[in-house]
RNA sequence: GGAGAGCUGGCCGAGUGGUCGAAGGCGCUUGAUUCGAAAUCAAGAGUGCCCGCAAGGGUACCAAGGGUUCGAAUCCCUUGCUCUCCUCCA
């Protein structure tokens, strides 16, 4: 048992399973056969999320089961038809004999039919339960049950000393003519903010400097995704079926059948996690690491009410994103990796932030362990998600098939999936205004972003 | 938007109703040969699901879905995608 340290933590209960070597990594969820074999080990782990959460597995393993059954008994009439086939094409297609056959393969044709209807109904059914449970916490997931036991498990920096009463990013951004809440409303509605002059500017400055950082320092090769994707797309890293009414859907104005749904991608994470859905990868090509830049939307079903004030939440954000493809055994630490590379951009801003970690209750739907980083803002006297690092194990992997083989030859492996924000551009701006405001009003531009801003180095009100 | 052509295994490419999971070539793996390599020769390689302790067996998959048929890669329908020409467009 000469496993890395990362190993073995994962291995931890898994391995008193047995079947070691299959089973210690396999997080399960839509694995019909694991979720029936290991019932009552995924409904403990499950009932970790909250109350509620098991119940998803009802039905599951009958359900399972019924499946089974039928398909033994359509694999036995489709064996007698292929060989009785076999048989017919030698015979004298007017003899006495093949008619007889014939016939009697009607009957075979007809039951395999409505045997084949039956399994359609079972398997759809069992699809539609295990998409909708999520995924098992990780062992070393902490324990739960609300937002209030996430733990802290780092912080860098101190809250910046102003000697004045701060003032929060709206104010700011109003006064400096960065930030045009009003016209943004005028144009699109509320959650929609028209950034100006050096707001805009930095807003792209962010951008660029972000997958600077990743491409340059920490190996991730650069994507332009599309962000109108499919649903399929959608589904492989679990926005659908259960989360459909946080997107915006699209349809197009077409008569006729072809007329397809599209989705705007909610995150980077959907097209750039489907960019190997469908694949086998070479072991020998993992970690693979995309960083990504898109524009995101979110529909913010269901938080009426909540951050309407300012750029905090917005239908329309920018954020870059990070994913990796790892195998089972480097993925603990290859969250960490991730995490940190997320935590570099902020440091590298020189913005105060923790480090808190995800308890049971708080993990979200696909997400097995999840870091999520909180930046300061001393206008909302508070700490805010500005990042949320994420493993998800082969959850996603298992939607979406993405696949790897250890060596030529090998059986493919599902491949574990992360990512994470690196970062939410316009809380970074939030963030920016907000630690290094002055007494005045203005606004001094990290070290690090002023080449990206053509030199400024303090914002100030525009002259009118 | 209009007209046409096409989608077969990792790739190229045969195959127009019956032992076709699919010829052939390339690539790949293993073995032989070699001091090594190249070349050559031989053998072997797809994926999912189901049964089985295993060995192994069964089944499905020729863009996707449906239909015709005893039987479909082959025929029909629908959808998607690719390519060519025209049109339009950043």
């Amino acid at each position: 048992m000469a496993r890395p340290a990362s190993e073995r933590v994962i291995a931890g209960r898994d391995s008193t399973i047995g079947r070691v070597s299959r089973v210690w990594y396999t997080a399960a969820m839509l694995d019909a056969r694991y979720v029936t074999d290991h019932l009552d080990e995924v409904r403990a782990s499950l009932a970790r999320r909250g109350p509620g959460a098991a119940h998803l597995l009802d039905d599951v393993a009958p359900l399972a089961v019924s499946r089974r059954e039928l398909i033994v008994a359509l694999d036995a009439l489709r064996a007698q038809k292929n060989e009785v086939s076999a048989s017919l094409a030698k015979l004298d297609k007017k003899g006495e004999e093949f008619l007889r056959a014939r016939d009697a393969m009607k009957v075979v044709g007809e039951q395999t039919k409505s045997l084949e209807v039956r399994l359609a109904a079972v398997e759809a059914e069992l699809e539609d339960k295990l998409l909708n449970i999520p995924n098992l916490p990780h062992e070393t997931a902490p324990d739960g049950t609300s937002e209030a036991d996430n733990p802290v498990v780092r912080v860098w920096g101190e809250k910046p000393e102003l000697a004045f009463a701060p003032r929060d990013h709206v104010a700011l951004g109003e006064a400096l003519g960065i930030l045009d809440f009003e016209r943004g409303a005028k144009i699109s509605g509320t959650r929609f903010t028209v950034l100006r002059a050096h707001g805009a500017r930095l807003e792209r400055a962010l951008m660029s400097f972000m997958l600077d950082v990743h491409s340059n320092e920490h190996g991730y090769e650069e994507i332009w995704p599309p962000v109108l994707i499919k649903d399929s797309a959608a589904r492989g890293t679990s926005q659908l079926p259960k989360f459909a009414k946080d997107m915006f859907k699209l349809e197009r104005f077409e008569e006729g059948e072809g007329a397809r749904t599209l989705y705007l991608a909610p995150t980077a994470e959907v097209p750039v996690t489907n960019l190997h859905a469908d694949e086998i990868l070479e072991g020998a090509a993992l970690p693979i690491g995309y960083t990504a830049y898109t524009a995101c939307f979110r529909s913010e079903a269901g938080s009426h009410g909540r951050d309407t004030r300012g750029l905090i939440r917005q239908h329309q954000f920018d954020k870059v994103e990070l994913v990796r493809f790892v195998t089972p055994e480097t993925a603990m630490a290859e969250h960490a990796k991730l995490t940190s590379h997320a935590e570099a951009i902020l440091e590298k801003l020189g913005l105060h932030y923790r480090t808190i970690e995800l308890c049971s209750a708080d993990l979200g739907f696909a997400s097995r362990k999840t870091f999520d980083l909180e930046v300061w803002l001393p206008g909302q006297d508070a700490y805010r998600e500005i990042s949320s690092c994420s493993w998800f194990g082969d959850f996603q992997a298992r939607r979406a098939k993405i696949r790897f083989r250890r060596e030529a030859g090998a059986k493919p492996e599902l491949v574990h999936t992360l990512n994470g924000s690196g970062l939410a551009i316009g809380r970074t701006l939030v963030a920016i205004l907000e630690q290094y405001q002055q007494a005045d009003g203005t606004v001094r531009i990290p070290e690090v972003l002023v080449p990206y801003m053509g030199g400024v180095r303090v914002i100030t009100p525009k002259a009118r």
